[in-house]
This record gives C-alpha cells, structure tokens and sequence, in this order.
DNA sequence: TCGCCAAATGAAAACGATTTTCATTTTCAA
DNA sequence: TTGAAAATGAAAATCGTTTTCATTTGGCGA
C-alpha cells in the first residue's frame, strides 16, 4: 500500500494507515460518520477532516467510489472488478451487492444506440429484504 | 387538479397553481432553484420555501419522484406509465431518458430470486452525450 | 544522519442545499 | 360571513460536506 501511494506521490502516515485498513477490512458501502466512528476506537486523536480526506484519497487513486442511495449521506464502495448494482433496503437501510454485467451490456447498447457514451452506471433498487419481511411497518406484530 | 389536490386533503392557492403548471409545463428534471427562477418570473412575491414545498407536495401526492444524480441537487421528476433510466452528461449536464421496461424486469427477477422485494429501480448513467463529443474537456480544440 | 520542504493533519470555520420556524394571510366548509 | 386549518414568505436553523490555516510530519537529497 505504502509503496502503491508512493508512486501516485502520496506518502504514508498512521492516520493513513489506519483508515486505509479499517476501509478495506470494513469492506462496507461505509460513510465518514461510520468510518471516522470505527478509527477512532483504535486512535481517537485522528479529526473527521482526515478521514473524510483519506475517503476521497482512495477514491481519487480509483480504489473506491462515491455512492448516493438517495438519503443524502455519501457512502464509499470499493471498486470490484465487474460492476454491480445495489439492492437497498429501505426497512434495515442495508445494501446487498447484485452482479449486473448483463445489464450493463444492455445499457450500454442502448446509450451508444442514442450516441451517448457512457463512463459510469449506476443500478440501484429499492425495497425490503429477505430478512425484514414480517418486520414491515404498519404493525409487525 | 384543484379537484385531485382536495381530495387528497389540500387546498388550492394561486402561488400553488402557478407552481404546478409550471412544473407540468417545463416537463424537465428541475431543481427547486430552476423551478423558483422560472416561477418568478410570473410572479416575483413567490418565496423559496413555497416553491420547495410543493415540489415536496407533488411528490407526496404521487406526480412526481426526487431523483438524485449525484451532484448534491434535486432534482424533480414527473412519474412516466413505464419506468425511465437517465442519461446524465457529464458536460453539459442534459438528462436523457431512456426506455428501462426491459432491464427492469431482469433486474426484479434477480432481486427476486435473493428474497429481495423490489420497490423501484434507480438506473442511470454518466457518460457523454451525442452533442457534446469534440467538446470535451482538455482543450476542445 | 540531518535538514528541508511539500504533504498531511486537526480544529474550526465556511459552504450550500435543504428544512424548519414563526408571524401573517388565505382558503373553504359550515 | 366566520372560524379553523392550511398555506405563504422571510428568515433562521440544520446538517453533511468542504475549505482554511496554523502546525506537524514523512521521506528524499545532501
Ligand atoms: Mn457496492
Ligand atoms: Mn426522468
Ligand atoms: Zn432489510
Ligand atoms: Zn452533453
């Protein structure tokens, strides 16, 4: 890690360290709330501007990306191989990773179709997960 | 539409009528900011929050939906029979839409077969649209 | 190893879109 | 016509994000 900053021009501090690790071993769609609220267990003099810094390091070395579901807080999500989408539910607020390189083909014939070309996609569904089925508001009962 | 919004339990108002047609009129994906720009100029006693409120009121009442691009702001828009996914360019910042009727139902099956009940889909992508390739960023020459 | 300087840090303030508050006005059913 | 509930406009509050600034630190070159 230290050396693959290195050569982006980037050096290596603890606060880096930690926050870059607790990041990957996290391995959540994490926001900075709950990412400065986990290293600070382990050093609790680090600021929230460094992990919200460190956050966008990651994405800018293209180890991570900004996501939005749509609740107005920015969660980061480790970039995968193949891209996939998100199952969002909207009872816990949990995130299930879906595989879409199906869809994305379709997608992305559709935009080049309409001379678009496409950088990015973004799939999300919203809804209510296995297990919060029969805890649904109203009165789960 | 007076009709609709009292049975739905609200009043009619000419700051809200003025809203609402203009809404339905621009037929965009618009931002409170757009909407109260346009708003004013029929009407410059028309507040901020009023604009934002039945914006707000348009969607509770099931006209319209928020859509988040990822840029921070708002936008509203009006909801289609079939569901729509957005073309978002990154330059000029257009929205296109796009047929998703297909992609939808493949996406459903997926979340379907993880015991996920969908609720609605968010299917967007950034890239570059047709009118804007050659003026890229960079120097478009 | 030492010293330097760009990069990194932490605290606090600034930002900016969204949302709420509150006093006043308006709608509309009775 | 009248009163209660809803709507409005201006201003302030919120809140996540981003920047500022003084200080510290990492790491390369001498
Ligand atoms: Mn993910
Ligand atoms: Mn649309
Ligand atoms: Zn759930
Ligand atoms: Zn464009």
């Amino acid at each position: 890690m230290k050396e693959f900053l290195k050569t982006k021009g980037f050096k290596m501090t603890p606060q880096r360290e930690l926050i870059f690790r607790s990041f990957f071993e996290l391995d959540e769609h994490v926001s900075v709330d709950e990412l400065y609220d986990r290293v600070r267990q382990q050093d609790n003099s680090i600021g929230y501007a460094t992990v919200w810094r460190n956050l966008k390091l990651i994405c800018k070395v293209g180890l991570a990306e900004e996501v939005n579901i749509g609740d107005g807080i920015t969660r980061y999500d480790r970039i995968t191989k193949v891209p996939h989408g998100h199952l969002f539910c909207t009872v816990c607020k949990g995130v299930t990773e879906i595989n879409v390189e199906q869809l994305v083909g379709l997608l992305a014939q559709a935009a080049n179709s309409r001379g678009f070309t496409p950088d990015s996609f973004k799939i999300e569904v919203q809804g209510v997960c296995d297990g919060c089925h029969g805890k649904v508001e109203g009165n789960g009962q």
